[in-house]
DNA sequence: CGTTCAGTTGACTAAGGTCAATTCCCGTGG
DNA sequence: CCACGGGAATTGACCTTAGTCAACTGAACG
């Protein structure tokens, strides 16, 4: 891996619990993909052999479902991991897509590089650990928001986490992320204000 | 632990994805506990350092929301896992609940002897990963249960793969599991028959 | 036999879905 | 610079379904 700030790198320790040491051993492995907006990242039906972690940008991960509904999954801006994890773990087909959303930069690396690591080091696996425990997290955290909180409530709740989302991103596909259709986001925005 | 099956051993490998040797290693950090029905097996507000898995029985994983509902997240039977993943990996205390529908036996290991055990051979440490992965998938799953099933679509998929639970678990239980109050889902009975 | 609680049913409300029309916004080309 | 085109967002009218509150039924248990 070529340049990268300080700060990133300290972002990176934090975020996958390692020392700057270990950090740069990782970015051994890693590599940056920049793409345009709105611009294909992943297709249908791919093996998810890698991971990305958003540099910055925004993308959107999403599904056709069988009525042929466009639906977004995931909404990720800078400092988001990307990817489809249960692909990824499993090595089964996904059945999502990935689309930048703005000029976004991915930093990547493949799930073969870091079994090499481990291979190499089984201090690794640790890492591997943790970003396993980083997806449930993640996961149950959404099912929790679906779970308890209304449409509404999940629109403030996002509204006051992720501003920057609802800046960025177009509202179709925050009505998707919501579950609820692009009318249906309209009409709260108008009974909020 | 005491005599098991070699049925239940093969099981155990089955999901752990270890070798039988490797399954009578982890069960000397394994206890069992019984619990008579209508037990409460974990109060609120504990923390959780262990994880079980129902040898048979039934247990419901739930919580009271701020208006005093009581909500259940999870119903779980045999061979299933229970315990709050996100407060045994964070060390948090969790707001979840446990307790017995039926008479139920649960085999536990601590998080303490887990550790234990990777401190002496780090072969252990793909064990929790392992776990890890699998509570993710099972999160995710129930998210895409949640994110692109209406609630009878829900019900139907539980009939289809669980009918032991509905067998087995008072309704009011299986409709807050599946997002509704008790009345919609006799609604929904109704409906479907 | 009566108490209790789960489950059902009824009447009504609230909120999101659907379909269609309209308005807004933005980029492009004349 | 302005006019136009096209997709996004909004709005309206109506439908469907879940929520709520309350009454009622039924089964289990002492």
């Amino acid at each position: 891996m070529r340049m990268m700030t300080t700060a990133l790198k300290e972002k990176l320790a934090e975020i996958l619990q390692l020392s700057l040491e270990r950090v740069d051993e990782f970015l051994e492995i890693c590599y940056v993909v920049n793409y345009d907006k709105n611009r294909m990242i992943e297709p249908k039906n791919s093996i998810f052999d890698r991971l990305g972690f958003i540099l910055n940008g925004a993308v959107r991960i999403y599904y056709i479902n069988e009525k042929g509904e466009d639906i977004s999954y995931l909404l990720q801006v800078n400092n988001d991991v990307i990817g489809d994890y249960a692909s990824y773990i499993t090595g089964k087909k996904s059945v999502a897509l990935i689309q930048s959303l703005l000029k976004t930069e991915v930093l990547y690396f493949d799930k073969k590089d870091v079994e090499a690591l481990i291979q190499k080091d089984i201090f690794w696996l640790g890492l591997t650990k943790h970003m396993s425990d980083l997806a449930f997290l993640d996961a149950k955290q959404r099912l929790d928001e679906l779970f308890f909180y209304t449409p509404e409530e999940r629109y403030l709740n996002l509204l006051k986490k992720s501003p920057e989302i609802l800046n960025k991103i177009p509202q179709k596909y925050i009505s998707s992320y919501l579950g609820i259709t692009p009318q249906s986001l309209s009409r709260i925005r108008k009974r909020i204000y």
